[in-house]
DNA sequence: ATGTTTGTTCCGAT
DNA sequence: CATCGGAACAAACA
């Protein structure tokens, strides 16, 4: 579920509201493997100060006193929660860490796509360099684009979602950059050009900073939602992705399948390219 | 009942 | 060997 402005909202509001707290239990349900083992990753975690939560890529990390880190990546029905003296109402909880002040951060994951994990400092920076460049963090320019979409023949938006190519972007907001820089998803990586280049960065850094501004995007089956429960209102702002009209022009907005991904844009303001 | 879903990984094919 | 695309993971919902 969430892509960068979601997972983005959760690591801050958790590195505002949870930082110094003590870890004083942790509790993981029996039909559920944190890892790299339950029994490690209770270990390690339990009678620990939260240092700070940060996000890299699409996960949240939450740094611990001694070095080591928890890791939760929500992937698609994942959820982090805080709680205060108050029943827990929610399905799928996995794992609870309860923290001092009586309260507790839940993680849900119905369909168990997600995972929770216990990092060594060097698995952390290992799991860093495992990602292409962050749109933020990075002085990412066009030029960097073209590069890493040398030698790919597959369509532009599968490149967008490799996570090695560019951290965070996800199957909504690679959506919304491609139609913002009036880009087909089904463009040739390989054949973007070095201004095309430059206008999809500008827009991926475009739309990941209005889906921050907006909270982030809560569907309709409301999925995401911020450790207090708020949804985000980004999706009142998206221009193609799960649109009919495109706006710009008012042409049908088409409709396809890339690498089983729902793929929208219009075929006017996204024309083809060969 | 069938098709859809914000993510990632694995595998066989190219 | 790098890349590509489909399947799988599993559940809720329309």
């Amino acid at each position: 579920m969430p892509e960068l402005p979601e997972t983005h909202t959760i690591a801050s509001i958790l590195d505002q509201n949870i930082k110094g707290l003590k870890i004083l239990k942790v509790a993981v349900a029996k039909n559920y493997k944190a890892l790299p083992q339950t029994d490690t990753f209770i270990k390690t975690v339990a009678g620990k100060k939260i240092k700070s939560a940060k996000r890299v890529a699409k996960n949240i990390l939450i740094e611990l006193e001694n070095g080591n880190h928890v890791l939760f990546h929500l992937a698609m029905t994942g959820r982090l929660l805080l709680w205060k003296n108050e029943p827990i109402n929610e399905r799928g909880v996995r794992v609870i860490l309860y923290l001092e002040g009586s309260s507790l951060l839940t993680f849900s994951d119905v369909r168990m796509f997600g995972k929770a994990a216990v990092l060594s400092h060097r698995q952390v920076q290992k799991l860093e360099h495992s990602y292409g460049p962050d749109p933020f963090n990075e002085k990412l320019t066009g030029r960097d684009l073209i590069k890493m979409f040398a030698g790919r023949k597959t369509g532009v938006k599968n490149v967008l979602l490799d996570q090695k190519i560019i951290a965070g972007l996800g199957n909504i907001y690679a959506n919304e950059a491609l139609f913002l820089a009036g880009i087909n998803p089904k463009t040739k990586a390989s054949l973007i050009n070095e201004k095309q280049a430059e206008k999809l960065c500008e827009s991926i850094r475009r739309v990941l900073e209005e889906g921050i501004k907006f909270g982030g995007s809560t569907l309709e089956d409301k999925m995401y939602v911020d450790p207090y429960r708020k949804e985000g209102k980004y999706q009142e702002h998206f221009k193609i992705y799960s649109q009919n009209k495109c706006p710009r022009c008012g042409e049908n907005v088409v409709f396809l399948k890339m690498s089983g991904r729902g793929t929208y844009f219009c075929p006017n303001c996204q024309p083809e390219q060969q």
